[in-house]
DNA sequence: AGCCAAATTTGATCTGGGTCAATCGGCTGC
DNA sequence: GCAGCCGATTGACCCAGATCAAATTTGGCT
C-alpha cells in the first residue's frame, strides 16, 4: 500500500502517559532526563499499510514504537521479499552506519511511534553514556535474534519454522500483554511466509496441518495454542 | 576437532606491532589509552579446528581477532549446523546480553586473538564513551550484515547464494589484503554449505558449474575469479 | 442484505536441491 | 613409492516445498 497522510500530535506528547516508558530506550533515563527527552521527539501515527521508512531512504530519524506492529523487510530487485523482523511496542529503530536505513518498515494495522530527529537525538546521547549503553544492549539483543533467525532460515524444515514462529511470537505478545494461549496474528499469511522463507501456500497448509493434529485452533485474526508442549516438540529438532 | 593446547605469550604483547591496531575496536583509542589498553589483553593463539568458545559457555572474555579465520556457528540439538559468520582480523567477538556466548567459534587454520577478560575490559570502557560508540558501531554493522544474510538464506537460489558468497568473501579479503581476483577459501566445502544453508554436494556442483561456465577457476585452497561481472550478474536477482 | 475484491485454503503437479552412494584426488606417514 | 584417509566431486534418484490453478472464505462498501 502507498504511504498516505501522516498525522502528528506535536503538543500531545508527554512521556508520562507513554506505555513503553519503562521498557524502551527510555528506561535508561531518570525523570529529569525524560522531561528533556520528551521535547526531542514527537508522536506520529501511521495507518495500516503505510510505509514508515524505506530501505534506500537517508536516515533522518530514530523511532521508538509505542503501539502497533510493523514489518521490517528487504526486497530483492526482482521483488522477492524477506521480512527480517516484526517490530512491537518498545522496539527502537533507525540505528545504522551508512546513513541509510538498510531495511524498509511499514505499519501492520495502526501504528504509533515516537520519532526523534537524528541530530538532536545524537546530541542528547553525547553526554549520556547510559543511554548509549542501553542502545548497545538493544542492538546486541537484536543481533542475537538475527542469528537465531539465520538458523531457522538456513536449517529448519517448514513445520519447524512455523512452530518456532508461533512460539516466538507468542512469547513476545506475552511479554507485552501477559500470559495467554490466544496468539494474535495481525500480519498476513504472506508476511509470515516472507518471514520464514516459505510460500504462502506452505504456511497455510502447515497451519491447517497443525489444526488437524489438534495442537492449534485457527481463529479469527490469530490462533489458539491448544497444546503448547506438542508445538514445542515440533519446533525443536 | 577437539580443543587442544592453548598457548599464550603473556609478555609478548605490544599493540605497537599489532596488525589490526588501526582497524579494530582499538581505532577509537589514542596512543596513551592504547598503552593502558594493551595491559588488559593478552595474545592467545589457536591451532586449526580448536574451539575458541562455545555457545553455552559463560562469557568470560572479549576477543579481538588479530590473524586467521574463525567460523561462528550455532548447532541444533540434532547436529544440524548453521554458520552465522566468519570472523577475520579486526573483528570483535564476545558482546552479549545473557552472559553466555550465543554462538560457538572455532579456528580455521591458525588463529591469533587478543583476549580481554570481561571485568577489566568493562571497567576500561566505563569512562570511555568513544570506545563504547565504536563497539556499538561494530554491532550495528554486524546487524546489517546479518539482515543481508537472512535475505540470502530465505530468498535466494543455490546459484545466487554461492555467487553472493564468493563476491562478499572476496570483498572482505580485498579490504584486508588489497585487490586481487584470487579468492582464498580457507574454510571447507562443508563450512560454505553450512553458511549458505545448502549441502556440501550442492556447493560442490555449483562450483563445478561456475567453472564450466568459465567464470571462475577452482584452484588449490580457493578460486580465481575469471569473470567478476558474470558472477555479479548471477548474484543479483 | 448483496456484491466485488482480496486473502486464504485446497488440490494437482513439478522441480531445485537434498539424499544416498560411489569414486576421485591429495596429503601423510611409513 | 605406496597405503590409507579425508575432503571433494560426480552420478542416480527422491522428496519437501514450490508452482500453478481453482475453490472458498472474508471483508469492505454501497
Amino acid at each position: 500500500m502507498k504511504p498516505s497522510v501522516v498525522t502528528s500530535e506535536p503538543n500531545g506528547h508527554y512521556c508520562d502517559d507513554c506505555a513503553v516508558r519503562g521498557a524502551a530506550v527510555c528506561s535508561s533515563l531518570d525523570a529529569a532526563e525524560l522531561r528533556e527527552f520528551e521535547h526531542l521527539g514527537r508522536r506520529v501515527h501511521f495507518v495500516s499499510g503505510e510505509t514508515v521508512f524505506s530501505e534506500e531512504d537517508i536516515t533522518t530519524s530514530f523511532y521508538n514504537v509505542l503501539e502497533g506492529v510493523m514489518r521490517l523487510y528487504k526486497l530483492l530487485p526482482d521483488g522477492r521479499r524477506q521480512i527480517v523482523g516484526f517490530a512491537l511496542p518498545g522496539d527502537f529503530l533507525g540505528m545504522n552506519l551508512s546513513g541509510r536505513h538498510n531495511f524498509s518498515a511499514d505499519a501492520i494495522g495502526v501504528v504509533k511511534v515516537c520519532q526523534f530527529p537524528k541530530g538532536p537525538f545524537g546530541r542528547f546521547i553525547e553526554d549520556r553514556p547510559q543511554l548509549l549503553r542501553r542502545i548497545n544492549e538493544l542492538a546486541i539483543r537484536e543481533l542475537s535474534q538475527a542469528r537465531d533467525h539465520m538458523v531457522l532460515l538456513g536449517r529448519r524444515s517448514a513445520d519447524e519454522k512455523v512452530a518456532t514462529f508461533l512460539l516466538g511470537w507468542r512469547e513476545r505478545l506475552v511479554a507485552l500483554n501477559g500470559p495467554s494461549d490466544m496468539v494474535a496474528l495481525p500480519m498476513s499469511r504472506q508476511d509470515i511466509a516472507d518471514y520464514l522463507g516459505l510460500t504462502i501456500e506452505t504456511v497455510s497448509r502447515t497451519f491447517t496441518k497443525l489444526e488437524r493434529l489438534g495442537v492449534i485452533e485457527i481463529i479469527h485474526g490469530g490462533i489458539s495454542l491448544l497444546d503448547p508442549a506438542r508445538v514445542e516438540a515440533m519446533a525443536a529438532a
